[in-house]
DNA sequence: CTTGACCCGTGTCTTAGACACAGGTTTATA
DNA sequence: TATAAACCTGTGTCTAAGACACGGGTCAAG
């Protein structure tokens, strides 16, 4: 198959596909007639494994290591196995940073909606963001 | 004062004193003996504005948006109320993106533990990323 | 006067694609 | 069969917020 119809097949753009072809994640073939990529199912199944593995908090990069170490035949093992504890950290570190980023804001909203009476107008706001205190 | 000193006093690196300089929120005079930045009290009172609005979630274009009108004496009522209420909208949403990923992170890891009795190796980690289901 | 710490501007790198461009190919329709 | 729409190619640039490197100039202490 080619490039869209993979894409669509899959539910990604093209330039997702190009993309995760250039980065090495497929290995289409070439048409020889006119040059264009042909994917295999082999191609489709590694590009399901890579969205999974990507709404699993794993990087391309990840991803790229995986399935080069799976194709050459060696166990991914050590790899993946420290690749999850590492994203795993990762991701749980980024759960938090955006749920104080939200408390932040969430505050702020409220001190915003708390003001006086009259509609709050920009300096208003300016100076609440000034006199905010480090979380 | 000097970038560094600068810097110091804020609890930030030199790199990020001479990019927020690039790219306007901070506006230092040359010193013409060496051509060094010197940065005066208005200039720290800026950063501290820029770095408590970046802690709320406002993006570096959004501050200078703000910081611009400011100091051109327009009040920045009306673009400070729309930013707001975009970047409210925006953490919102990436903090119930992030709570997603976790939550499928952490399945995935109790899935692993789970796992029937040996220690997990490479391919199951694989077999089970590819039997993965979209949340 | 030397040494180490600091400064300068400029340029490249990072993620995961999105978008544009100029031109070649395929496919469906008239 | 001609043409137009939809597709394809590679290449290059852009995104956010700095980090890092380079080659060279400047400052302070010893």
């Amino acid at each position: 198959m080619r490039v869209k119809q993979l894409a669509d097949a899959m539910g990604v753009t093209s330039d997702t596909v190009r993309y995760y072809t250039r980065v090495g994640i497929l290995n289409p073939n070439r048409n020889p007639a006119n040059g264009y990529k042909q994917y295999s199912q082999q191609d489709k199944n590694r590009l399901r494994f890579a969205l999974r593995a990507r709404d699993l908090g794993f990087t391309l990069a990840d991803i790229v290591q995986i399935v080069t170490h799976a194709g050459r035949g060696d166990s991914p093992c050590p790899i993946v196995r420290r690749l999850i504890e590492q994203r795993f950290a990762d991701i749980e570190a980024r759960f938090q940073d955006t749920e104080r980023l939200y408390g932040r804001m969430q505050k702020a909203m409220q001190a915003w909606q708390a003001m006086p009476d009259e509609e709050p107008n920009g300096e208003m706001i300016c100076a609440l963001i000034e006199q905010w205190e480090k979380p």
